[in-house]
DNA sequence: GCATTATATGCTGATATCAACATATATCAA
DNA sequence: TTGATATATGTTGATATCAGCATATAATGC
């Protein structure tokens, strides 16, 4: 096994500091190749291919405008990421709950006193 | 360039599924290689691999007890990625608010007939 | 000290990944 | 048609990454 192949998996896609520059470009809109070559320090035929794995695994939607192809992100394909995140914050809480029963009981057992 | 490599990027230390499961069964708490080793069906010294990335990135923590290495979850280095989320987050939100205004001037329009 | 248990590290070979360059495809305009 | 613009794809070489195995280190118990 290994790395599930950079086209397969929102991980590994997100793993690439560019792709994730390519990224934000994208969140104020969709955005023809062009645009997004001139806003950030890549060549065209890079962004062209991190936008390819982008969209293999979902991450980028695209349509064809004339010679143009815009861009868009498809913020929905981020659920995996913000689930496996959820799932710690679930975790962290619980464990702070934990730790302020464990405190409340202290504290009731200093006013029983 | 290329990915920050594995040892300094979080994004990267994640992006392997087997390193997200040795994080997973640290949710629960603390634990010892070997009880990690025992719950993954991986190798030892695959599993004590995987630790020392995660070590690296701070996104564990370890301290020896005995001749046992205990590693625990270190949930602030979860940062990052909670911060970049948050940022799309930001923006869909703020689409949405400007589709609801499109849409309720629309309506308003509509109204003044 | 010696054996055992728990964990870390070193080495190797297979594979993946990336940037860079060249080149192909497609659309538009004259 | 020809040329220009916009984007995608192919190839190459350097590097990274992983699993697997062997081995080293360190703590414990006899």
């Amino acid at each position: 096994m290994a790395r599930s192949s950079t086209t397969s998996d929102v991980f590994n896609a997100l793993a690439d500091a560019h792709r994730r520059e390519v990224l934000d470009t994208l969140i104020t809109g969709e955005k023809a190749v062009g645009a997004i070559v001139k806003r950030l320090s890549m060549s065209q035929p890079q962004v062209s291919k991190h936008l390819r794995v982008l969209r293999a695994v979902g991450l980028v939607g695209c349509r064809a405008e004339g010679r143009r192809r815009l861009y868009r992100l498809e913020s929905a394909r981020l659920a995996p990421l913000h689930e496996w995140l959820a799932k710690y914050e679930q975790a962290m809480n619980d464990r702070l709950d934990r730790v302020d029963n464990y405190l409340k009981e202290l504290q009731q057992q200093g006013e029983r006193r």
